[in-house]
RNA sequence: GCCGCCAUAGCUCAGUUGGUUAGAGCACCAGAUUGUGGAUCUGGGGGUCCCCCGUUCGAGCCGGGGUGGCGGUACCA
């Protein structure tokens, strides 16, 4: 309101340069880095025979699953518009949905099982936070079509291949995997079950989901009275029985020693069919890995796993990095999820009479691109970029030679530009410095009438500077500067550049 | 959503019990150098002191309300 006001005053008219809160810009050397990953990532995809696919990042709110309220706008969480049909339209908030949408559509023609992955930016109308974003980068592999365990199995062997490929150590990263039925049987057998208990069911589930970051002692509060944060506010509990939240403790800390879990998990499974048929397929999920040389070093039942409390319907998946890294104040932290998944065998049915079964695993682009660089992956890691030889303008009414030098350069695959600004001879040099650029080719009048040009390595230049102290050396030297015949200009760049040592720093 | 902290130049921050024209360092631009990155020196641009209302002769400073940012927590399909 104040803004608009003041907007209308002539002298005070000016915008604030601002991203929104919540989205970041990427630059050069963050998008090189991100593409090497993603190219590691897709490589893996294909090798295990999943083919690519994109779907728009707009889809109608109601194909995303989303409830719409009666007049408001649905902006709880996902950003929403109305198309001028008066539909409803939503920026995807996930890549799952929009699978499921294009495989309902696309049924008859669609071999199946269907085996996708697909990458690209996802929208979510939260709370920003620290590595936290209103806009990041999902990428997913799913198969549609298929309700074999082996299809489980196959995506977490696949996750731990994605993970080793981009340079994190095994030990460093494990895949959890737990079941939907069996958090449902254990509800059941604290007799949570029935439609009456849902909002308690989901008070457990979400406290059982917090077990890493507040530990048992924090989870029991949350599953008995309440818990009250550092900050002063309190969460209601879910008001179990002291005997119910000693067993579900005792089942979600199971997996937390080792990989001998599953005994316990039948035991206490017993009563419940669901429970029990869930561990069962837990089991042939551990012993198809198993039997693939994939140790629970890397697949790992974990009964503390939880996710996606909405639309899985089976087994669920976490990759968790394991390592521990410090925060900025030096405290020790795990990295933890950089991805997750699951089995959701109802989302396609939404949009067809039948259901079909699917499975996938969604990677947080940005999230693991964190994680590889703090492992110090050479994927990541950020290469001295190099940038384009720059051609100097002395003599503006000489553009037109310029431009020509450009264009030999460019003819030979030499990355070159012409100097575009209005600035003098110093500024441009400072131009040059800031692109990285290797070297800059310089012709003003003298140069002209020789015939020659003149070819300055700026690396070569920038570290003979260091040792001059003077400016009148510094004028004298003209370091790392030499001339050449014209008509040599390209082989004696690209010659230049040969030269160049490979470790060079910009 | 809830709790707490914060807001002065592009960045990091000073700014006295409320007092004249709001400062520094860094960064940026230019000159010293007809045509050479660095260093040095000199100069320059850049501010609605987050916004509004109030108290006051007078507000960057005090009071109230808002907005925005940060941290925690909740939610996160």
């Amino acid at each position: 309101m104040s803004k608009s006001e003041s907007t209308s005053n002539e002298t005070n008219s000016r915008v604030e340069a601002r991203a929104p809160r919540g989205l970041a810009d990427r630059e050069a050397g963050e998008l090189a880095a991100t593409n090497r990953m993603l190219d590691v990532i897709r490589s893996v995809y294909e090798l295990y025979g999943f083919e690519a696919l994109e779907t728009p990042a707009i889809e109608y709110t109601d194909a995303l699953g989303k409830f719409l309220p009666d007049q408001d706008r649905p902006n709880e969480g996902v950003f929403s518009f109305q198309d001028d049909d008066e539909q409803w339209l939503s920026l995807r908030y996930d890549l799952t949905a929009p699978l499921a949408r294009f495989v309902a559509q696309n049924f008859d023609r669609l071999p199946k099982p269907y085996r996708s992955f697909r990458c690209g930016p996802v929208f979510r109308n939260e709370k920003p936070g620290p590595g936290r974003f209103r806009q990041f980068m999902q990428f997913d592999a799913d198969t549609v079509g298929s309700a074999s365990p082996a299809a489980d199995a196959e995506i977490c062997m696949m996750a731990a291949d994605a993970l080793e490929k981009l340079g994190i150590a095994r030990g460093d990263y494990v895949i959890k995997v737990n079941s939907r039925k069996v958090l449902d049987g254990v509800m059941q057998a604290i007799g949570l079950s029935g439609e009456d208990n849902a909002g308690r069911r989901l008070i457990v589930l979400r406290a059982i989901d917090k077990l890493d970051r507040l530990g048992p002692d924090g989870v029991r509060q949350l599953l008995g009275d309440g818990r009250k944060d550092e900050s002063g506010d309190f969460t209601r509990g879910a008001g179990l029985s002291l005997q119910a939240i000693d067993t579900i403790l005792s089942f979600s800390l199971g997996g937390q020693g080792g990989g001998a879990a599953t005994v316990d998990l039948f035991g206490l499974l017993e009563k419940s069919e669901i429970g029990a048929q869930g561990a069962e397929e837990l089991t042939l999920i551990e012993n198809l890995a198993r039997d693939a040389g994939y140790g629970p070093d890397r697949i790992r039942i974990d009964p503390s796993v939880v996710r996606g409390l909405e639309y899985y319907t089976g087994p669920v998946f976490e990759a968790d990095l394991t390592f521990e890294t410090r925060d900025e104040k030096g405290h020790p932290v795990r990295f933890g999820s950089v991805g997750g998944g699951g089995r959701y065998d109802g989302l396609v049915g939404r949009f067809r009479s039948e259901n079909t079964p699917a499975t996938g695993f969604s990677i947080g682009v940005s999230r693991l691109f964190a994680a590889l660089k703090l492992v110090d992956s050479p994927i990541v890691t950020a290469r001295p970029h190099v940038g384009p030889v720059v051609v100097l303008v002395l003599d503006r009414e000489r553009l037109a030679d310029y431009q020509r030098m450009v264009a030999q350069l460019r003819a030979a695959g030499v990355a070159a530009e012409l100097y575009l600004g209005a600035a003098g001879m110093k500024a441009q040099m400072k131009y040059a410095d800031r692109r990285n650029s290797p070297l800059v080719v310089i012709q003003g009048s003298d140069e002209k009438a020789r015939g020659e040009i003149q070819i300055k390595d700026l690396v070569a230049g920038a570290k003979a500077a260091g040792e001059i102290a003077t400016n009148e050396e510094w004028k004298a030297a003209r370091p790392a500067q030499v001339s050449a015949p014209e008509s040599e200009l390209v082989e004696r760049v690209m010659a230049a550049l040969a030269d160049r040592p490979a470790e060079r720093r910009s």
